[in-house]
DNA sequence: GGGGACACTGTGC
DNA sequence: TTCCAGCACAGTGTCCCC
């Protein structure tokens, strides 16, 4: 069934499509024999021109210039640099060893094509046929005999209709595969009660106490499970046996479908099989990562990462090498987490691009309702709203507002939203969402106790009732299927980057204080005063103009009356008091006049001032960071100054108001931050 | 300097 | 004909306050 090889002789200046990196050619389960060339033709012709495909090459084309830096900084390490983190590295990687367990034996359980598979169940006509279940704009995932086309999980319907004009398409059924779900998770439980669902399709267990019980091996029981999940739902699934999660997960993709793999307990075999395998099959490792592991350090497998361990802990973060490292070593989680909650919850929403404001509220007040139900259901409650905007060209925009009290009812989010809105229009958009995060739970110590994860005071009986239904996440004895659902939505699922948590401190950082508390009358009054304070001073306007574009919560009683002219209102501020908060930013940068000898290196490579690491040739780096300190210096004086122009009072009221403004948009900067010019953006920086 | 808030990116399913 | 999702989470940079 598969096509076969085509243009392979074609010259490459004829095959513009290589250059366009999808995902859809790397390799899965079931795609061995795909023609990736034809695929990967196909999906270019049918993208280009297009705004997504515009898009992805603005992406394709910031991915190089992170890479062209990261190259130039590696370029510039000398041989002392290298030795230096050679040394830090060495040391990293021992630590990391002693750090390896072998005692405990995972299985991850992967369901086999799981969407199609319960379709194909429900109606067998469709067994044997190409069939992908979603629509013509999304395909969830693709069953084996579509894959074979190149069709899979998360491609446009419409591609995967030109790869095979047969497929049938099937709608999704979340109902029937969870369903589905809770009987796999009734068998997994009598191998591990705690076991962790990733997905509806996925779990990890720990069976070692099993393996001793009943005195039988890894293998036996990944035999003895798959064929009760057969036995139980109709439906194969795969599995692979490991000393950790990261290898279990790996391990089950080897023979897919239907079948298994075991990795022993033993050291030399994790450091066999690690040794050849490509660092896209891990977990966290994505298409970004990959590119610039490869193309930078010229590292496509987990050994090469111990072989590269110095350059990577010269540019990468601590955390990112830490993550790179224990790869190379085959290291994983082997814990079984303490239960996590969701930390946030999300709706949005794609449409045809708009910019009609009416549209817009119209999306956003569904949105707002939609969010406030989910939150009700889970008995939350939270105070930082997120707006996300996807631009008619598919740049995503996220603004957020973090508020004093907790909110869930819809006319609170919509109140909020409406505001972050505003200040974004006129815009033209094709998706709008809203998330809701710091939810209560995060500061009232209701996190040591899963059981009272309920808010049910908040609520009416009615939904407190719901709450309770819902909530009772326990990972215990008389966990059931339900709480198992609930689990992962709530992130008992693993996380991408295991091991790098892994190797942080965990220690409860939640010691966040309720404002809540502050939402006084006389607080209000504050803010009505502060927002009549004279404006001769440059920072109060400054601060109050940060505060009004990002959180414009002066929040007064005619909020509603503001949603409703929303439209109205549109556009009318944000524009000049961006320009304000540019003036002000061009004058505060150009007044650093100062001596640029300011020495602060200590051991060649040291900060003194704040411990960043540079290495003594990274010339123009280490001048960046030393007139940062410095203008930071001059910052600091001349704070010292305003703050002295001020009366006790006028401090007092602009104290409070700021506080309960929050912070606002952040003003531009004036000098750069320490290790700005280090490695890159992002995941890719150099933590300083 | 630590940490909260915000913006953005990367990742996986 | 249809024309690139929805959700959650982690990591990092940046700005800012205490």
């Amino acid at each position: 069934m598969a096509a076969k090889n085509s243009d392979e002789t074609a010259p490459s200046s004829s095959r513009p499509w290589q250059t366009y990196h999808t995902v859809f050619t790397n390799a899965k389960a079931g795609m061995e024999g795909v023609d990736k060339e034809k695929v990967q033709r196909i999906v270019y012709e049918m993208s280009k021109g297009s705004k997504y495909y515009e898009n992805e090459a603005r992406k394709e084309a910031d991915m190089k210039v992170k890479i062209e830096n990261m190259r130039s900084q590696y370029a510039k390490l000398t041989a002392s640099d290298i030795s230096h983190y050679q040394k830090v590295a060495d040391k990293r990687i021992l630590e990391l060893e002693t750090t390896r367990d072998l005692s405990r034996i995972w299985l991850h359980v992967d369901m086999d094509a799981f969407y199609a598979a319960v379709e194909t169940l429900s109606d067998q006509s469709l067994k044997g046929k190409p069939m992908a279940v979603g629509g013509m704009s999304m395909i969830s995932t693709a069953n084996y005999e579509a894959r074979k086309f190149g069709v899979r999980a998360a491609m446009p319907g419409f591609i995967a209709r030109k790869l095979c004009p047969e497929l049938i398409f099937v709608p999704v059924d979340f109902k029937k595969y969870t369903h589905y779900s809770d009987l796999t998770r009734k068998v997994f439980q009598r191998y591990d009660q705690n076991f962790m669902a990733a997905s509806l399709d996925e779990a990890y267990l720990d069976i070692t106490d099993v393996c001793s019980k009943r005195a039988i091996t890894g293998a036996e029981v990944a035999e003895e499970l798959r064929e009760l999940v057969y036995v139980e739902t109709g439906l194969t699934c795969s599995a692979g046996v490991a000393p950790n999660r990261l290898l279990a997960k790996v391990c089950s993709d080897i023979n897919k479908p239907n079948g298994q793999f075991i990795l022993p307990n033993e050291r030399i075999a994790v450091v066999t099989f690690i040794s050849s395998l490509p660092i896209r099959k891990i977990g966290g490792i994505g298409k970004v990562t990959e590119n610039v592991l490869k193309e930078v350090f010229g590292i496509s497998t987990c050994e090469e990462m111990l072989q590269k361990s110095g350059p990577l802990c010269a540019l990468f973060s601590h955390s990112s090498a830490a993550f790179f490292l224990s790869v190379g070593l085959g290291l994983g989680g082997t814990d079984t987490p303490q239960a996590k909650f969701r930390k946030s919850i999300s709706n949005e929403r794609t449409f045809s691009a708009t910019k009609d404001e009416a549209l817009l509220y119209k999306k956003i007040v569904e949105l707002a309702e939609m969010l406030s139900a989910d939150m009700k259901k889970e008995g939350l409650s939270g105070r930082t709203l997120t707006l996300k905007l996807k631009t008619a060209s598919f740049e995503v925009r996220t603004r957020a507002v973090t508020l004093q009290n907790y909110i869930y009812s819809s006319e609170d989010i919509l109140k909020h939203a409406s505001k972050l809105l505003k200040a974004e229009l006129p815009i033209s958009i094709r998706l709008m969402g809203l998330r809701m995060s710091h939810f209560r739970e995060d500061h009232d110590g209701f996190l040591g106790d899963p059981t009272q994860k309920t808010l049910s005071s908040f609520f009416g009986p009615g939904d407190a009732k719901k709450v309770k239904a819902d909530d009772n996440v326990t990972i215990g004895n008389d966990v059931d299927a339900s709480c198992l659902a609930a689990n992962k939505e709530t992130g008992l699922a693993l996380d991408n980057h295991e091991l790098c948590c892994d190797l942080r401190d965990h220690s409860d950082t939640n010691q966040v204080l309720d404002h809540s508390s502050h939402t006084s009358s006389k607080y209000c009054m504050e803010m009505e005063e502060s927002d009549k304070l004279p404006s001769n001073a440059s920072e109060v306007k400054l601060n109050s103009l940060n505060t009004s574009r990002h959180q414009p919560s002066s929040y007064k009683s005619d909020d509603a009356q503001e949603i409703k002219t929303l439209s109205r209102l549109v556009g009318e501020s944000s524009i000049g008091q961006r320009l304000q908060q540019d003036q002000f930013s061009n004058n505060a940068g150009s007044s650093s006049n100062y001596n640029k000898e300011f020495s602060l290196w200590v051991d060649d490579y040291k900060c003194s001032l704040c411990g960043a690491e540079i290495p003594p040739n990274f010339i123009e780096e280490r001048q960046d960071h030393s007139d940062f300190h410095f203008a930071e210096r001059l910052q600091e004086e001349e704070s010292n100054n305003y703050n002295g122009n001020l009366t006790l009072k006028q401090r007092i009221v602009e104290k409070e108001r700021i506080r309960s403004h929050g912070r606002g948009k952040k003003k531009q900067k004036i000098a750069p931050t320490p290790g700005k010019h280090l490695p890159i953006d992002v995941f890719f920086s150099k933590r300083t």
